[in-house]
DNA sequence: CCACTGACTACTT
DNA sequence: CAAGTAGCCAGTG
């Protein structure tokens, strides 16, 4: 399964802890620009099937796009949990937590360790 | 294949 | 800064 779908699953499991990525620049990553409403989609969908760190991923202004309350309240604190700072209730400083990444090494990386083994 | 959907974005008021 | 608008594209039925 050579897709966005996987390679986006990739770059979002490359974010380090501390930092975060816009929807659009997955997707520009995962070589399809443009394509950031499919990685809110995949993220909703995958992060069941994955350990992904979704709570990594924020929308270009900084705020979480979550439309859930509750969904939303846990972003937020698990992103505090790694130190990002907010500047109002949903909002952080994407100068300062925003993922400077260019490429990223899709071979490199192994998708079966975050599988989720029930 | 077509239509619809949406954790988006950039631009304009 | 808030609200509206028009593109965007993969997944789903």
């Amino acid at each position: 399964m050579n897709t966005f779908t996987e390679q986006a699953i990739k770059v979002i499991v490359s974010v380090p802890a501390g930092t975060v990525l816009t929807y659009g620049r997955v997707a520009l990553l995962a070589g399809s620009p443009g394509a950031a409403r499919q990685v809110g989609w995949l993220l909703n969908s995958m992060s069941e099937k994955y350990k992904l760190p979704w709570h990594r991923i924020i929308n270009a202004q900084g705020k979480i796009s979550l439309r859930d309350p509750v969904s939303s309240y846990e972003q937020k604190m698990l992103l505090e949990d790694e130190g990002i700072e907010f500047i109002n209730d949903d909002t952080i400083s994407l100068k300062k937590y925003l993922w400077d990444v260019e490429f990223i090494e899709f071979d490199q990386i192994d998708l079966k360790g975050f599988e989720v083994v029930r």
